[in-house]
RNA sequence: GGAGAGGUGGCUGAGUGGUUUAAGGCGCACGCCUGGAAAGCGUGAGUAGCUAAACACUACCGGGGGUUCGAAUCCCCCCCUCUCCGCCA
């Protein structure tokens, strides 16, 4: 959520900034502003009747040591009438600061300066791209009939187990899975830097708002419950990134300065229900419930919040150079961007069969707006303040889409798909074989 | 699921209604002492709100609610951890 300090100092500033973002309605800046001013008159004046009330009960104490028992009886009822003010007062506090939380945590973050102004995806910037699109000399196949003439995914039984948009892998394609989760990995942990972890796949609703799922998705998330127990439905739900349970690993604590930056990998499946989108790119697997992903988090010192996303998106590009992908970066402006970052640079790979880009990774530095939700900080060892960190979270990267552009890139004349370099330790072959 | 124990400051550990707005110890920072260090002595140190800043003030002893002039302490609800038993991959 956003520095209520800076939106009471700089309220038209934020206004202006979140004018292009989706959410970020000048009425609800308007009455976040007005809750915290009359939390604050209800809190100056709590605070001076409960700075009277404690230095009476200290003279009650005495009083009654000193067995006046007639004065600390007057003085006593004295206080009274002061205590049913303070619990007026307290409640009007915290119905206030309630409120002003809860609409809070409904506006989006503000965009980076460097962002563009923008409404919708086509006026994204293009930042970079690398390498070229693969030219066959023959007629290329789509990843579905890829996958099914060499069974790598068994879409038919996939939905029969859970319905459409869950995928059947098996043979090769179960072990390619599983080899590019393993070389994604290897990759980021061992060549740059990250400590590995691995999550609950299911978390509690807290971490959800903590990296800015909730409120606003909610209608997007699996929601689990325990046995028959109708009561805990909506405490835990199915994760839909890795990012809301690594992000909150250090929730509620204060870092030690020296131990930042801190850089995690995490594999895990990701779940969405992708409410609404029924009918729109359903079609094999570029929109699926349940898909795989390797995700990189940090969380850095403020100075360094930027370079290191710069970092981290060049991460995630090694992936894609190393498979032999051709992609592209863009740069989100300011309409397209998700609720809690405050820049976001997509990685879109290059699938032929689609004959268009892929989104496989999206890196985000949310600034300290995660952070502030979490309450999470570190203490800056030169000014020994507790200070909030920037966190940042990157695709590093998601697999169903690479996995298509993978067998769409590298297939052959007969249909058989040429196993990239990296990958032939991890599978053993060279070739996915036509069975 | 059953039974029990427990959650206090960076750690340890007292505290069952009023100089405890948290003793003592360990560790920490700074100073004195020393040739230098250790020991010793002294001082300081939590988080947040309020403030331009400081002082003062307020809140915080797992979370929430209640009783009371006053709650770490009494009452109610919830959460978490540990031990044992049962079930189980």
């Amino acid at each position: 959520m956003l520095d209520i300090k800076l939106l009471r100092e700089k309220p038209d500033l934020v206004r202006e900034r979140l004018a292009s973002r989706h959410g970020g309605d000048d009425a609800k800046v308007s009455e976040v502003l007005a809750l915290d001013e009359r939390r604050r008159c209800a809190l100056a004046e709590v605070e001076k009747l409960k700075a009277q009330r404690n230095a009476a009960s200290k003279e009650i104490g005495a009083l009654m040591a000193q067995k006046k028992s007639a004065d600390a009886d007057a003085k006593k009822a004295e206080v009274r009438a002061i205590g049913d003010r303070i619990t007026a007062l307290d409640h009007e506090v915290a119905e206030a600061a309630m409120r002003r939380d809860e609409l809070l945590l409904t506006i989006p973050n503000v965009p980076h300066p460097s962002v563009a102004l923008g409404a919708t995806a086509e006026e994204n910037p293009e930042v970079r791209r690398w390498g070229s699109p693969a030219s066959f000399a023959f007629q290329p196949l789509n990843h579905v009939a890829l996958c099914e003439k060499l069974r790598l995914v068994d879409f038919a039984r996939g939905a029969k187990l859970s319905g459409s948009g869950f995928l059947l892998y098996t043979g090769w394609g179960a072990r390619l899975e599983r080899a590019l989760i393993n070389f994604l990995l290897d990759l980021h942990q061992r060549e740059h830097g990250y400590q590995e972890v691995a999550p609950p796949f299911i978390i509690g609703e807290h971490c959800m708002v903590g990296v800015g799922q909730f409120p606003k998705f909610r209608d997007q998330a699996y929601a689990v419950q325990e046995g028959l127990d109708a009561s805990t439905l909506g405490k835990l739900y199915l994760l839909p990134t890795a990012e809301a349970p690594v992000a909150n690993i250090h929730r509620e604590e204060i870092l030690p300065g020296a131990d930042l930056p801190v850089r995690y990998v995490a594999y895990s499946p990701c779940f969405r229900a992708e409410a609404g989108a029924a009918g729109v790119g359903t079609r094999g697997m570029i929109r699926v419930h349940q898909f795989d992903k390797v995700e990189l988090i940090k969380i850095v010192p403020p100075e360094f919040g930027y370079d290191e996303l710069e970092a981290m998106v060049r991460n995630a590009e090694t992936v894609l150079q190393r498979l032999g992908l051709h992609y592209r970066v863009i740069n989100l402006c300011t309409g397209d961007m998700g609720f809690a970052s405050a820049k976001t640079y997509d990685i879109e790979v290059w699938a032929p069969g689609q004959g268009q880009f892929l989104e496989v990774s999206s890196c985000s530095n949310c600034e300290d707006y995660q952070a502030r939700r979490m309450n999470l900080r570190f203490k800056d060892a030169a000014s020994g303040d507790n200070r909030f960190p920037h966190i940042l979270n990157g695709s590093g990267t998601a697999l169903a889409r690479l996995f298509v552009a993978l067998l769409e890139t590298h297939q052959r004349a007969d249909g058989s798909v040429l196993v990239p370099e990296p990958l032939r330790p991890y599978l053993g072959i060279d070739v996915i074989p036509i069975p």
